[in-house]
DNA sequence: TATTGTTATACTCTATAACTATA
DNA sequence: TATAGTTATAGAGTATAACAATA
């Protein structure tokens, strides 16, 4: 392990950077994901509803079992979520006439109205995220992110996180 | 929210590409923590033992609650973290002689051993990551991610995940 | 009286699998 | 017999706060 170049220059007993681009993207993911969470606390929902709503708001009238399979959130869960959403007055579980054991999902105009605030609130944190960059920078920074996301089978729109494998801890 | 270049050009209603840099980020943080996740499995601790030996490698015979307060942690969750570590016999409290409330932590000859191991998972799944970027590319992603993370405040070789400010879910 | 570490408790989140109603 | 959705249950992980030993 001496002849590594990038992070881990310390080695097994030492101190020194932890620069690796492993440990950065972990942590700036944490980062984005928690400032994300606590910019959304005000209209008070979390950033798994928007990306639900957000999906629901694509294709409305979808079942709950198709939206789950396709952001692989397992059943269990999407009754959770949906219920909270429901609860709240932003979505609305229809009967479905060709398959009366499917609930199809509408958004309400509630649910519109939430949905355009929180745009401008994700708009408005991923503005700030990047706001110490240049123009050019930032731009570069995107491309190769997604060059990188492309390469680890990311879904745009669709984030890991949501899925349930979970990464248990930090790193 | 029409004049927005990066990202969320979709706006309310629609699809479209979500590539933000904050999305990006969390996406493949997630992806990240999880893959070293995965890597450690083999070895049998999860990434927030490995930041932690490494923290106690660095500065051995620190109390817990100095060690606690620096990465962050709560006293109760580092007493389970310890309390796994010295089960497995890669970590040991001994007795402050100046002090006898508090426990001095040591890392074990078998401690030793498997962080050897843990840095090599760690370098590999390092290298895994960035394996599709040019050299060139690499670093100049690293470069940026670090200035981002000045700029965030956060602190070289202290993941803001072990500190239970939990963003609770993903985006 | 304050502090280090520990334990007890309660709470949240999740997955698994049983269950119902339709098909 | 299979499927969509729901509910019940049990497990993991966490924080809070009470606690014991020592300062």
């Amino acid at each position: 392990m001496a002849h590594v170049k990038e992070g881990f220059e310390d080695g097994p007993g030492g101190g020194g950077p932890f620069d690796s681009l492993a440990f950065l993207l972990s942590q700036l993911g944490f980062v984005a994901s928690r400032g994300f969470h606590q910019a959304l606390l005000p209209l008070g929902i979390e950033p798994r509803h928007f990306l639900l709503m957000r999906h629901v708001l694509r294709d409305e009238g979808r079942s709950q079992q198709s939206l789950g399979e396709m952001l692989r959130i397992p059943p269990s869960r999407m009754v959770a979520l949906v219920d909270q959403l429901e609860e709240r007055g932003l979505l609305e579980r229809r009967a479905n006439p060709s398959d009366r054991r499917a609930r199809a999902l509408f958004v309400t105009p509630a649910g519109r109205r939430l949905m355009g605030k929180a745009f401008q609130v994700a708009i408005e944190h991923n503005a700030r995220i990047g706001e110490t960059l240049s123009a050019e920078e930032r731009s570069r920074l995107i491309a190769l992110l997604q060059k990188l996301a492309a390469e680890n089978g990311l879904l745009m729109g669709v984030h890991p996180g949501l899925t349930g494998d979970d990464p248990k801890a930090a790193s």
